[in-house]
DNA sequence: AATGCGTAGTACCGTACGGTACGGTTCTAC
DNA sequence: GTAGAACCGTACCGTACGGTACTACGCATT
């Protein structure tokens, strides 16, 4: 998904890491989740991953289980981010706010996490399945919950002055605004290297305006 | 599936204003929608509408004209405000931006516009239709149209001090932040009034901090 | 060599749904 | 009053797809 993992409960254990051929099929499905959205075939899958419908059958129960753990896969994928150190400076921690504020953006505008985010957010639509409450937990929630150790640290060292929460909202609008709303309605103007760059560069001196502790 | 729609012209001309039995199908679509998603069925709509489906697919073609009716209709529903006049106070200029922002953030958190905003997704993922770009277009490019010359009126009252587009994505940012993307995604803390009277006010008055021209 | 497991490939089934056809009824215009 | 259009209700058709069953084959262990 868009973002990284808490880790997935099921995946965290070490012997249900899908396997090299696993990967292959779950691979396939992002593929054509990209291509086709919601609307690509089992058979579909099969095919192009050279496996017989009855082995996706086998492996993954139902079609809902299939993108369950395309879902899971994806999000495990994405690497923790790691978090500066004890002293810390208005340069380092602004730095550290720009470099992830960029990062999310990219993230967030690709194909694969806007595929993803369609698709979740169709099924949260029909409530077929529980993708909404998956993608939301890897996305957003997860974004928050490494967000807030980081304020907490800004703020500990005086450089910022807010609320957790309010913080973590403040953030993302800044940083994402529309965008991905509009990448989500399939928007064709999607935000170059450089434009990512500038809004976050933007977003980040907006934040320290708003929240920093300076007066 | 299906390519092409028999598009009944008398509703792609300007006076095209549904007919009293017609609001009555797409009030029915509206709340399909709500509780079934992208799901429901041209027979459903019939049957709870008391039509029959020759007449649905006489008045629109196929599913996919009449899904796109129905946001139009519901686009054109929604009223346009009306901005203030002639020499602008900074606390008249405040106050319409924070209604402009409640009523935004009510309206984006409303179970009618999550249901729109979720088919359109769908199907801007699956690329069988264009209601992506009617809802992006009568979604966030309508807003944008709407705020510019409010923004540029308080410009010229040198109230506040920003390129438009700059603006609209700060004022976008601050004011919905991660409500929306959370609501498409099933997350069932929905703000209430309160919370969205409080989310306005704030972001309006963060809006003015960065953007006054005071400094 | 024989046995057995896992899987590819494919045929098959049931169902849901988009779209059409048609008989019967109501509304409208002349 | 009558013709014709619109419309309701329903039966029907074709298709796509989720899911299952079955066969054949590769490969390992014995």
């Amino acid at each position: 998904m868009n973002e990284q993992a808490p880790i997935n409960l099921e995946y965290s254990t070490v012997e249900n890491a899908p396997s090299a051929r696993e990967q292959e099929v779950l691979s396939v499905v992002l593929d054509l989740m990209v291509e086709e959205g919601d609307g690509f075939s089992m058979a579909s899958v099969a095919k192009r991953a050279s496996c017989s419908k009855e082995t996706l059958y086998r492996w993954y129960g139902d079609r809902d289980g299939l993108l369950t753990s395309t879902v899971q896969w994806q999000a495990s994928k994405v690497a923790m981010p790691k978090l500066d150190d004890a002293n810390l400076t208005l340069e380092a921690f602004s730095d550290t706010l720009n470099e992830f504020a960029s990062s999310w953006l990219s993230v967030l505008t690709s194909d694969v996490s806007i595929a993803l985010n369609r698709l979740a957010v169709a099924h949260a639509g029909n409530n077929k399945s529980s993708l909404g409450q998956i993608v939301l937990e890897n996305g957003p929630y997860a974004m928050r919950t490494r967000l807030l150790p980081i304020f907490l640290k800004g703020q500990k060292a005086g450089l910022i002055d807010v609320r957790g929460d309010e913080a973590f909202r403040l953030f993302f609008g800044l940083v994402i605004a529309d965008a991905q709303i509009r990448a989500l309605l399939g928007d064709d103007k999607k935000p170059t290297k450089t434009e990512i760059k500038k809004f976050a560069q933007s977003a980040v001196e907006q934040f320290l305006k708003l929240c920093g502790s300076k007066n």
